[in-house]
DNA sequence: TAAAATTATGTTTTCAAAATCTTGTGAATA
DNA sequence: TATTCACAAGATTTTGAAAACATAATTTTA
């Protein structure tokens, strides 16, 4: 469904929200292992959602990840479009070049019904709201080893 | 959502089911054009398909690929499950090791009931379903040109 | 023997991951 | 105050593995 930069990006931007401050930043290395993810390759996600500025970041000493205020609104819809672009809004389930109603696949009606209910969890659930639910204690980044 | 070769799976077997019948067989080349899949790459799918006993297939001249009525029966799911294995089941959206309750991830709850859809999907609706609303012209296996 | 699937093997492309090098920043220190 | 140094992110390149796609040889059978 989400390409793994992707699952690894929201998994990112969840730990950040839950671990971070704006006077509190959080290093690449703790939010590998936050996440379960490889260093470097979590190192260039998060390259990716700063410049995308979905995320704040600062360099040098006492430095590292963090979000404000504002970054907390985005949704989850916003890291997925930035990493993985829009393919989840326009792609077809049996990979018709486009999903239309035009020229459906025999699919197309069941799938619609679901595509739309992925883009809803996508969009209407913020960072934010997911920081709370992670401060509950009863939901997880990673699996208990 | 499905790997290509599964795409390709079950827009053959729909391709397939319409097309043939027990005395009239199609052959790998018309299957790879109706279904706008690379021939020798669909070759090794039909192949599979046939191994697991989901199509029919007979060698030698007049022969190639036919459905009979207990194929016509087969899900999408079977579909899915032999070229996929069970990884729709299984998932998890954000890439844990295990889906579950025990340990869910933040969007476990949203996930699982479009997961329950897909499955849903997936597992009512049989190939000769499928082959009806293709004889109904309204719905297509490839991108119209 | 010719037509067709089957099998085996090889190549290319894409994606995940790792490594390395570059740039910016804060703090110590002379 | 200017210099330097270490720390941490940013950017680029390389490697690895898997998926997608292609070629060729083999078997089966009308
Ligand atoms: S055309 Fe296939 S899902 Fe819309
Ligand atoms: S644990 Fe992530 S979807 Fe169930």
């Amino acid at each position: 469904m989400f390409s793994k930069s992707c699952e690894y990006a929201i998994k990112a931007m969840i730990f950040v929200a839950q671990k971070s401050d704006e006077s509190n930043r959080i290093g690449i290395k703790e939010i590998a292992k936050g996440t379960d993810a490889p260093e470097h390759f979590m190192a260039k996600i998060m390259q990716d959602l700063s410049r995308r500025r979905l995320i704040h970041s600062v360099k040098g000493p006492n430095g590292g990840f963090y979000m404000d205020k504002s970054d907390l609104k985005n949704s989850i819809a916003n890291i997925v479009k930035a990493i993985d672009g829009d393919v989840i809004y326009t792609d077809c389930v049996l990979g018709l070049k486009v999903c239309s109603e035009k020229n459906p696949c025999p699919v197309h009606n069941e799938y619609k019904e679901i595509k739309k209910n992925i883009i809803k969890m996508i969009e209407k659930n913020s960072i934010g709201d997911f920081k709370d639910k992670l401060d509950s204690a009863r939901y997880f980044l990673k699996n208990n080893k």
